[in-house]
DNA sequence: CACTTCATGTAACTGGTTACATGATTGT
DNA sequence: ACAATCATGTAACCAGTTACATGAAGTG
């Protein structure tokens, strides 16, 4: 239950509110994990009652109260712990992979179609990603402790991004629809190649 | 659900039991979903019922009948319209980032072990989908339209596999164990980085 | 004789997704 | 006045994981 690791991380990092924590689940924490607000309240009520966060009830300043998260004693220990634990191996799971091979089973110009719309969420990811590093981290020869890792992290999401539009080119190519310099949606092309 | 999707391409290709299904997610499948003999079972009597799979009863030779799995035609309907729909963006879950970035919380050298030992593994993957590549397709550039998406979503595995070596030996780098040709679970190295 | 492989399933639990629900504040 | 953002939650459902269970055939 890998949740609750990351909402100790995050908590650990700066104490937080359900409500940012969602925020943060939606941008930097992001790209190695993703939980709807649904899924965080019910969590973190979890982890109350297991006593590795505590909450403080602010009287909310207009609105409903914030109820702050900060992790316990017992919640940092667990965490080590946990960091101590080897990761399991994590099995992919991707639907796109399996739509390229339902290709011969379908709809050749939607997949060709949906490997463009692909090829252009990563391309904009990794520019976000660029732009994060490029603001944040200037010289990452001169990072401390705490900075290292996160800056690492996001090395990974950039090689990831970078990986999949890598990807998505080499099978546009390949299938015939060369990609243009904009091309998002424009599969309209003759393509050169038919069945068998 | 996109497990029964995995299911319809595979016995698209060819009709299986759900034992041989099993080993198929176990092996060329595995790499871009997986799933156990029970969740397989479990979703082919749905898709059973749901008219989506026909099953042939063979009176076993030795064992158990073996209840032979063949897509119907509503099946192929089926495949050909969700082939159409456009795939929902993935979100990105990796419980070993969320690791790297409990360092300053966590266990340091156990951390560092564990890339390692991530990195041995992606090694070994790589290898063996790379054999794989030569083995099956020595050369790509002639491949009918059966075979292609076969091959370019095992690129996407090669690239995959790559992609994270490169990471963990970045991280490795970075954090000060740089990695030697067999290194996989040694990081007894001295480290000349000190907390803070 | 024990271990692995072939072959099939049930049941309980846990985690993730989707839908529903409320209400105040701030900006256009 | 309306929409967006801040802030919190409940409930139902669906998918995935883990544990339990059986039994025959082939191999060392």
């Amino acid at each position: 239950m890998s949740l609750e690791h990351a909402i100790l991380v995050s908590l650990a990092e700066q104490s937080a509110t359900g409500y940012e924590l969602t925020r943060r689940f939606d941008r930097s924490l992001g790209f190695f994990w993703s939980a709807t607000h649904q899924q965080i309240y019910r969590t973190l009520t979890r982890m109350q009652t297991a006593g590795l966060v505590a909450v403080t009830v602010q009287p909310g300043t207009g609105g409903p109260d914030r109820k702050l998260n900060e992790v316990t004693a017992e919640g940092r220990r667990e965490l080590a712990e946990w960091s101590a634990r080897p990761t399991p191996q994590e099995r992919p799971r991707s639907e796109f992979a399996v739509k390229v091979r339902a290709m011969p089973f379908g709809d050749r110009e939607a997949i060709l179609a949906d490997i463009a719309t692909q090829r252009e969420h990563h391309r904009r990811q990794l520019e976000h990603y660029q732009r994060n590093a490029a603001r944040n981290y200037p010289d990452p020869t001169r990072l401390g402790e705490a900075e290292l890792p996160v800056y690492l992290v996001l090395r990974g999401g950039i090689r990831t991004e970078q990986m999949y539009l890598d990807w998505c080119d080499e099978m546009l190519a390949t299938l015939g629809a060369p990609p243009t310099a904009e091309s998002h949606t424009d599969h309209d092309q003759p393509l050169d190649r038919e069945n068998s």
